[in-house]
RNA sequence: GGGCGCGUAGCUCAGUUGGUUAGAGCGCUACCUUGACACGGUAGAGGUCUCGUGUUCGAGUCACGACGCGCCCACCA
């Protein structure tokens, strides 16, 4: 095999493996040395990765962000940007935690049984195993990272910018311990943020109680969901205008069960339409009831354990599951005739987004995050940022969703009862003091990063026996520095001056207040700068799709259609899954992903796979013959990129070919600025498969053939010019297609270009206006017609299209016969024609078949034809023009049309119809022309 | 209870400010193993753009309403 030759199956697995590592092993997408090979010439483009959880391995989101990030960012390299993507993990506190409580419990183990420190390192072992397989699953999607600057959330440069913003934040008042109700998962055994707990509907019971008058007769009915909870119920509250319920204020009810007398109180919060208009107060277990509460000084009395279960506030109830214990309690009220009714009722039931587990409103002390102090609001810039314009959010109606939920936000509690994450850098004091850490500082212990300066008296009593918080930071309290904790602040490092705020953040919507709205926050509280448009951690925020399965379903584990992305870049490849992903991603409309698609795309890198070497074939040949020289190429690299190369003799199909070639850099640029990759994709697949596979190469086959004894010596110049165009049109096509199939791209670019550089730093052609050549392009937009009517013709009379058969073209217009005159060898060609005759006047229908266009006519002479098919289509062809034509005559006859719509139209539909009145009339003449001869019985 | 998105060919979807003849891929039909590629070539069939009303000279595109599907937010037991 030589130099250029390339084997024939297209094997995307080991192109990809080679180049994967290969990469890596370059250092090419480390600015830096991008730089030594190719000075950027253009600004600074940075984005840090959206870090994906050290939880197991990556999904096919992550490859739909990675693919689209990674389309932008060798796209902004190859422009002449200094182009930097950082990766890195997060370390996903709860969802990292659940996944080795899952593991342990396989083993029989709880975390319990083998206590915090032996956890804390399970959990790092897993994180060292998680995070190798995203990494390695980057390198095989092509990603191009920069490895060199790889963060993880709990490293110890990060832990240290969580201690410092915490501290800062708790100095200022922003950060406070307080006793609240929040909703706590009994599983997890942990306090969640409300963002964190998902509603879904159910099918449940609504249960009426009598809960009697102290001293009377009477009772009131409540309604509730949960009657379990009635044990910790202080109080029954009615609407305060609610007549029926009136004269009861004040009176005192005896709670069934633990026969505790609780009063009547009105409260504007209840709904008199709900239920019986009387609820139940169980301020401890409950988040309204705990506002009413707090606003009538009621007792909180907590029945549930931190697992959910009845505690010995409950009586005989004491140890049983809450919905035990409802049944129990159920069944106990009917006993003493105390349950009135119960109704089917379907309401939302908060879950644990982690577990599933339904969530429990319990009152606990927590750390909180205040959003909104009037004072020290860090919301407010937050929004203002959004809402001017700093950051700009597309698709735009995200920064709607993003301004409603910032509008009305409250304070985030950031406690977590788990042992996988920051910890919470204060220190307890029996007599009730806190203190925080020192400073910021960090040390690493046993691999693992802590706070090193704790503090060595308690600030309120002097005491030296402190204790440090067991709770953890809420995971997102990390991911919300990550724009600026990944450039090594609070330190005011040079990667922080240079790539900070970032150009683009790239992510799906289910994270956009999780994570998007507080790195707002975070970014224009933190960074040391004057202006709030330096202080954004990013200028444009661009959210993405989600990735369905084949029939528009989430995908899920519990669905069981979870698809795992490297089985499909095994059976696909990587560039094919690229592709797919990219020409399916319209903004806005999730991606149902299936198999037809990918198996498409697979075909199309398969084509340009095959195009290529076709073109290494022959240039094998032409080099043996002698016609080109080996260092052919290098010299035509030395005249620059394939769009700056002037071409010497440029053969007419070159020039179209030029003219399609600095359109669709346009395109493809244009596109991809506004985030359509969709789009650029569609552009790029038309272009290379049906423009330069179908029509282009196919017409210089000839030329670029090895010259054979015959051919003389004049065409040897022409066929050195076709070559030249021929190799920068290849080029320029691998380079427009190289941020969508890198891999492939690269492995040709190597071989038939330049071995020794990256494709990934060559630049990309941006098109130039100036190239365009409208002429040339309706030229060949008539050829096309021209050669595709002679080749219906075939197909129509069922001609075995190996033949070679006389044509004849007519034309009115001197110039279309000119075209068709200097273009005849190619029409010869490609409708495999033996003879091809030019006329100006009008082609007779018997003894062959005729096709009529509105500037041409073909006919194919033959003795035999269909005329009962001939017929059946001109009758539906001259139907078509009748409807048409009527359309457009209403139209023109409209004089409202004519004074309003813009002349452009109106002369565009004047020259249209008329165009369409000679079709119209010569199809007519055909169609009756046949019907005669057929009724007539005439020979074909 | 609010808010958002979607409904275009058998299937999956494009269609940027309203303007000529509504596109693609897959699938389907016919012919073709022609020295890059059958993961291919050539040609073809297939659509009252969910329905209704309106704005407009002109609506797949804008407005309102209906129907169907999906999602998000919300403290109503």
């Amino acid at each position: 095999m030589t130099e250029h030759e390339i084997p024939k199956a297209y094997d995307p697995s080991a192109i990809e493996r080679h180049w994967a590592r290969a990469w890596v092993r370059e250092r090419l997408f480390t600015p830096e040395v991008a730089a030594q090979q190719r000075p950027p010439d253009k600004g600074t483009y940075s984005l840090c990765i959206p870090p994906p959880n050290v939880t197991g391995s990556l999904h096919m989101g992550h490859m739909l962000e990675h693919t689209q990030i990674d389309i932008l960012m060798r796209w902004r390299r190859m422009q002449g940007y200094r182009v930097l993507w950082l990766p890195g993990t997060d370390h996903a506190g709860i969802a990292t935690q659940v996944v080795v409580e899952r593991q342990l419990a396989q083993e029989g183990l709880t975390r319990q049984q083998i206590g915090r420190e032996e956890f804390e390192r399970r959990v790092w072992k897993w994180k060292a195993e998680s995070g190798d397989r995203i990494k390695e699953q980057m390198v095989r999607l092509g990603a191009s990272v920069d490895w060199s600057r790889e963060c993880f959330t709990m490293d110890a440069p990060r832990y240290r910018a969580v201690l410092e913003a915490f501290l800062r934040l708790y100095r200022e008042g922003l950060i406070y311990r307080g006793r609240y109700i929040v909703h706590w998962c009994p599983r997890c055994q942990t306090a969640l943020s409300d963002l964190e707990v998902v509603h879904r509907e159910r099918e449940d019971k609504l249960y009426f109680i009598k809960y009697p008058l102290a001293g009377a007769p009477e009772h009131v009915v409540v309604a509730t969901t949960r009657p379990e909870t009635m044990l910790g119920d202080t109080a029954v509250a009615v609407h305060p205008e609610d007549d029926r319920y009136r004269m009861l204020v004040g009176r005192v009810v005896r709670l069934p069960l633990v026969n505790r007398d609780i009063p009547i109180l009105a409260d504007e919060f209840v709904d008199r339409d709900f239920g019986t208009g009387a609820i139940k107060v169980t301020p401890a277990h409950d988040a309204d009831d705990f506002e009413i509460g707090r606003r009538h000084g009621l007792a909180e009395i907590t029945v549930l354990d931190e697992q959910g279960r009845m505690n010995e506030q409950a009586g005989g109830y004491k140890g049983l599951d809450r919905y035990e214990a409802r049944l129990r309690i159920v069944d106990d009220l009917k006993a003493q005739g105390l349950l009135q009714k119960t109704e089917p009722y379907r309401h939302g039931v908060g879950l644990c987004d982690r577990c599933k587990t339904p969530v429990e409103p319990r009152i606990s002390v927590q750390w909180f995050c205040k959003m909104n102090d009037p004072a020290n609001s860090l919301a407010a810039p937050a929004i203002r940022a959004v809402r001017e314009g700093l950051i700009k959010v597309v698709p735009e109606q995200y920064g709607r969703i993003y301004l409603d939920w910032m509008e009305r936000i409250y304070d985030w509690c950031i406690s977590r009862q788990l042992w996988w994450g920051h910890r919470i850098p204060v220190w307890h004091c029996a007599c009730g003091g806190l203190t925080p850490a020192k400073d910021s500082r960090v040390e690493v212990v046993e691999g693992r990063p802590q706070a090193a300066s704790p503090p060595e008296k308690c600030e309120k009593c002097g005491s030296a026996a402190l204790t440090q918080d067991p709770d953890v930071l809420d995971t997102w309290f990390s991911s919300a520095l990550w724009p600026f904790s990944t450039f090594g602040w609070p330190d005011d490092t040079a990667d922080l001056r240079e790539f900070y705020p970032t150009t683009l953040m790239i992510n799906g919507f289910d994270i956009l207040f999780f994570w998007d709205a507080r790195m707002i926050m975070s970014g224009l509280k933190f960074m040391p700068r004057e202006r709030a448009e330096e202080r954004i951690p990013f200028r444009t925020l661009y959210i993405h799709a989600l990735v369905r399965d084949p029939e528009g379903q989430k995908m899920s584990k519990t669905r069981g259609n979870v698809v795992d992305p490297l089985e499909l870049i095994e059976e696909y490849g990587t560039d094919a899954t690229r592709f797919t992903l990219a020409i399916m991603a319209a903004p806005g409309t999730d991606i149902a992903l299936s198999p037809d698609r990918l198996r498409s795309y697979r075909a199309f890198a398969n084509k340009i796979w095959n195009a290529a070497r076709f073109i290494a074939l022959n240039r094998q040949r032409a080099e043996q013959s002698g016609a080109l020289s080996a260092d052919f190429v290098t010299a035509l690299l030395a005249q620059g990129p394939p769009d700056a190369r002037g071409l010497t003799a440029p053969a007419w199909v070159d020039a179209w070919l030029s003219s399609r070639l600095h359109r669709l850099s346009r395109l493809v640029s244009q596109a991809l600025e506004d985030f359509r990759f969709h789009e650029a994709a569609h552009e790029l697949y038309h272009f290379f498969w049906h423009e330069f596979c179908d029509w282009y190469l196919e017409w210089i086959k000839p030329v670029i053939a090895p010259p054979s004894d015959a051919k003389a010596a004049a065409d040897a110049e022409e066929q050195r010019a076709a070559w030249q165009a021929l190799f920068t049109h290849f080029e320029w096509a691998l380079r427009l297609l190289h941020p969508f199939m890198p891999f492939l791209t690269e492995e040709l670019w190597r071989r038939q270009f330049d071995a020794e550089h990256s494709l990934a730093l060559q630049p990309f052609p941006q098109g130039d206006p100036a190239g365009f050549n409208d002429a040339i392009e309706k030229e060949m937009e008539l050829v096309q017609e021209a050669i595709t009517a002679l080749r219906e013709i075939r197909a129509g009379m069922k001609i075995d299209p190996r033949k070679h058969i006389p044509g004849e073209l007519s034309s009115t217009e001197p110039v279309v016969l000119e075209l068709f005159r200097a273009r005849r060898q190619a029409i010869l060609r490609l409708a495999n024609l033996s003879q091809l005759d030019l006329s100006a006047g009008p082609l007779a229908a018997e003894g062959g078949v005729l096709r009529h266009t509105p500037r041409f006519d073909a006919r194919i002479p033959y003795s035999q034809s269909d005329l009962a098919a001939e017929i059946k289509r001109l009758r539906k062809e001259k139907e078509k023009l009748e409807k048409d034509l009527g359309a457009m005559r209403a139209r023109l006859a409209d004089e409202e049309f004519r004074r309003k719509a813009p002349d452009e139209v109106v002369r565009g539909m004047e020259q249209r119809q008329s165009e369409y009145n000679v079709q119209y009339e010569k199809v007519t003449r055909l169609l009756s022309d046949l019907e005669n001869r057929y009724n007539s019985g005439a020979p074909a």
